[in-house]
DNA sequence: ACCTGAACACCGTTCAAGT
DNA sequence: ACCTGAACACCGTTCAAGT
């Protein structure tokens, strides 16, 4: 055999990631194999070294495309007061967290060591609460306001954290939403009558 | 070969997890393979299946002596006032993690299902907490206090995974210690305020 | 009653060989 | 210039066979 050039080399990378990307969504991250992927897109093992260095290669880009993903979806949060803002923006991480637990886990999994361009995708995720909170307290400085997003948000993400993977015994989400909230209620509530 | 007898089968359990626990200190999660331990204990890998189940069952075993160990790292914190017991808790906590990232880290991939006794485990370690939030607000129910325990305790052990995973590009630690206070302070200033 | 070690069914990765 | 598929060095797990 050998040779078919039915698809470019773009095509295949593309359809790579495709399957990949359906394999951990609907089966999980274990079941992420090479030879998986080469089945389900109908070339073999050999291939996919083609268009990717390796498995750690590809799983970079996929959490990539997670944090895209997540980012879009954080960006839909609909512009309004600061506070209701970053209550929305949390709301919205845990349900994308909930939603896409897979692919979202995958991305705290340090396998290798992130690149700078994947590092500057979570860096825009987190600078879109810094700037609220620059809003909470305009006397704050820069500094400051990077801190409280990266305190309350490092919150958040734990919160979601322990609950998806049934460390706080949280019986459904909306029990996890209340907690979320409590959080950042609080927190906000504390942090502007502290940084006075 | 075979038939040595120099060990008692409990004694080849302890071993086995001294050194499965060496490994994961020293080379880090995946250096742990059945073969690198059988090599590390003089015996072959049929061996450690006498005592263990299966690497899932020795793993659960592992992750409980570390939740073990925390629980007494968090012991040690002195009796005080509750709003600086709660932040010295916080701050024990994120130094056992620091210093025992590989096998705290462990502790939060979800490989199999929990045994209810693990879980208990866990439940010990955030119940201290728990009661110190009880003290916090004597008039809330213990509904209030636990939920509270819980949203920050959520909160601690994520921007400990963040900082520690180098999601939050946190410099050095103190850094660290600064945001995981802030959260603290800001969390109980705001709860009590809210609480009323 | 222990303990071995070969065997099995998997991994990721490479690369000579085919078209 | 693609693409294959056998080969290599690993996994975890099992279990007949040895003492």
């Amino acid at each position: 055999m050998a040779r078919r050039n039915k698809h470019s080399l773009e095509e295949i990378r593309a359809m790579v990631l495709d399957a990949a990307e359906t394999i951990i969504i609907n089966e999980g991250y274990p079941a992420l194999t090479v030879r998986r992927i080469a089945m389900e897109i109908g070339y073999t093992v050999g291939s996919i070294y083609m268009v990717f260095a390796n498995m750690a290669d590809l799983i970079m880009h996929i959490k990539a495309n997670t944090a895209d993903d997540l980012d879009a979806q954080l960006q839909q949060v609909p512009g309004c007061p600061p506070e209701q803002y970053i209550a929305e923006s949390a709301k919205a991480y845990l349900k994308f967290a909930a939603r896409n637990f897979s692919r979202w886990n995958m991305m705290f999994v340090r396998d290798t060591e992130f690149p700078e361009w994947y590092r500057q995708k979570i860096d825009r995720i987190f600078s879109r609460v810094e700037a609220q909170f620059a809003q909470l307290a305009p006397g704050c400085s820069a500094q400051q306001s990077k801190q409280a997003a990266r305190a309350l948000w490092g919150g958040v993400h734990g919160i979601c954290t322990l609950s998806l993977t049934d460390e706080l015994d949280a019986a459904d989400i909306n029990d996890v939403e209340d907690t979320l909230l409590l959080l950042v209620d609080s927190f906000i509530a504390g942090w502007v009558r502290n940084i006075r």
